[in-house]
RNA sequence: GUCCCCAUCGUCUAGCGGCCUAGGACACUACCCUUUCACGGUAGAUACACCGGUUCAAAUCCGGUUGGGGACGCCA
């Protein structure tokens, strides 16, 4: 059975990269007819919050990233066999364990403080020598250090490196990689205020929630030895690690919220689609064996296989993701994409009585999804069919000026006064139009740009014939009179 | 500084020794469609970082150089 883990450190946003490494993962198990399972690193009191905690729980939901055991999507209680999954409720338990190496000798009680290891490291350094922690010449046996805990003096739980060899590591991604064991000092396990590390959490936790398979970024590849080491001292299976190349920013610098837009939440309120952010990160670090980008969820979790990996950093081009939202918007079904749309325009504070009826809403819909990229761009498309925010763009200034323009729009505006519906029909309005140009003896640009910032105030926009059904007899009479006041 | 990882069009990538005068996608350019904008269609320009080896044959394998990134925390 496999069973996968995203584990993020509750800190602000959910990142794109974190995102990314948890689609993998998501998808990995589900490819695998396996688990997911979402733990929270919680073990940096500094840092961790709650509410960063719901927020990127709230990020994973909004993309459709289902957990089967961790916090609860919406009680955020454990929800599994093997919790706590906050980290910081399984201090005990991480406890136990780090004794159980003190015991055996692999680990001892360090009362070292910082400035006392920050001169050794300053010696070795001058030594030329790695900067790495050794035990102390006398280690304090346990026994005694316990109870000078006990009186209230601080140590931390160091694990002792001893063996001298090569570690190797079949990584997913990467293939054969070896670590040398003097790549490392003594490291810590339990900070002295008690908390656990994370490089020992991770293991403890790994094994004892029975991950087969560690798929996580590439910062954490020389964390592996460590792990590694703690492994085989608690003789735990070691699992697979696959470890995932960066995202980077446009400088190829890892990426930033200098880089502005950087959190899921980020493009939730630039009007991405979730659909589409994840069909985008799927892609950057992975790709479909057939070459196809657009893919469905089933399909991604069908062809999600690890060969298929790119150990090379991807850059994170906003430009396809832009792409991809327009491809995916088009997609969707009218009444789903009107409720995706409905905020972005309260939002703007556009209101439209017309739709209320789904007929309307379909054309209108239908007329306006090929200009957008992203639900942010609705309100300007829908605002040319708000009568109440009607208006004379500057753009229109050219075409005031034309000398056929006073006479166009009077014409428009008896025609329209003697047509006998309140609806003006695409064929009706073409009719309209002819009419206007043999009265006027008009036509072209002198006659088409005219009727359009009659109809919505600028020259520019979606074909007339489409947009003229979209509003009323009275709506298009108010327009161009407030046209025409304004010669 | 030491160790580790990475290197194909501007960007995401395909490629796992001959199918490569390197394929696709986004972006870009031109043309077509069109009263405008957008959509759509067609065509085009653009890449194997460098130097050595191995081989009949190298984008692909091996060294090195350069460049980028990461780790070296009582951060994760």
């Amino acid at each position: 059975m496999v069973r996968v883990r995203f584990a993020p450190s509750p800190t602000g946003y959910l990142h794109v990269g974190g995102a990314r490494t948890a689609l993998y993962n998501y998808l990995f198990a589900k490819h695998h007819g396996g688990q997911f399972i979402l733990r929270v690193e919680d073990t940096d009191l500094e840092r961790s919050t709650d509410e960063s905690m719901r927020m990127q729980i709230e990020d994973l939901k909004w993309l459709g990233i289902n957990w089967d055991e961790g916090p609860h999507p919406e009680t955020h209680a454990d929800m599994g066999p093997y919790g706590p999954y906050r980290q910081s409720r399984r201090k005990e338990i991480y406890m136990q364990y780090a004794e159980r190496l003190v015991e055996s000798g692999r680990a001892y009680f360090d009362f070292r403080g910082d400035a006392e290891l920050e001169a050794i490291k300053e010696r070795l350094m001058k030594e030329g020598k790695p900067p790495q922690i050794e035990a102390p010449a006398e280690i304090v046996p346990p026994a005694e250090a316990r109870a000078r805990i006990a009186r209230g003096e601080q140590a931390a739980i160091r694990y002792r490196v001893t063996e001298k060899r090569d570690y190797v590591l079949n990584d997913l991604v990467r293939g054969e990689v070896r670590f040398p064991s003097d790549m490392v000092g003594d490291f810590v396990c339990i900070r002295s205020n008690g908390m656990p590390v994370y490089n020992f959490c991770c293991v403890i936790d790994d094994a004892l929630m029975k991950i087969t398979h560690v798929l996580r970024a590439e910062e954490h590849l020389s964390n592996t030895l460590r792990q590694m080491m703690l492994y085989e001292a608690f003789d735990f299976p070691i699992p697979k690690f696959g470890h995932l190349s960066f995202i980077l920013g446009p400088d190829k610098q890892k990426l930033s919220k200098r880089h502005g837009a950087t959190s899921c939440h980020d493009f939730n309120l630039k009007g991405y689609l979730p659909e589409a952010l994840n069909n985008f990160i799927l892609l950057s670090g992975w790709s479909s064996p057939d070459g196809r980008e657009i893919l469905s969820r089933e399909e991604q979790i069908k062809l999600f296989t690890h060969e298929r990996f790119n150990p090379a950093p991807a850059v994170f081009d906003e430009t396809k993701l832009l792409w991809m939202n327009s491809m995916y918007l088009r997609a969707l079904p009218h009444d789903e994409l009107w409720t995706r749309i409905e905020p972005f325009l309260k939002e703007a504070k556009i209101e439209i009585p017309q739709s209320k009826d789904p007929v309307w809403r379909d054309q209108a819909l239908g007329a306006f999804k090929t200009s957008m990229q992203t639900l942010a761009d609705a309100p300007k498309l829908f605002e040319t069919v708000a009568d109440s925010l009607f208006s004379v763009k500057p753009e229109a200034v050219e075409v005031k000026g034309w000398a056929e323009t006073k006479k166009v729009w009077e014409t428009w505006l008896q025609l329209l006064e003697a047509h006998p519906s309140e609806k003006v029909s695409e064929a009706e309005f073409g009719a309209l139009q002819d009419k206007v140009k043999d009265l006027c003896g008009v036509k072209g640009k002198t006659l088409f740009q005219p009727i359009r910032v009659a109809v919505i105030g600028q020259p520019q926009g979606t074909e007339l014939k489409i947009l003229v059904p979209l509003l009323t007899k009275t709506s298009l009479i108010n327009r161009v009179k407030t046209c025409l006041k304004e010669l």
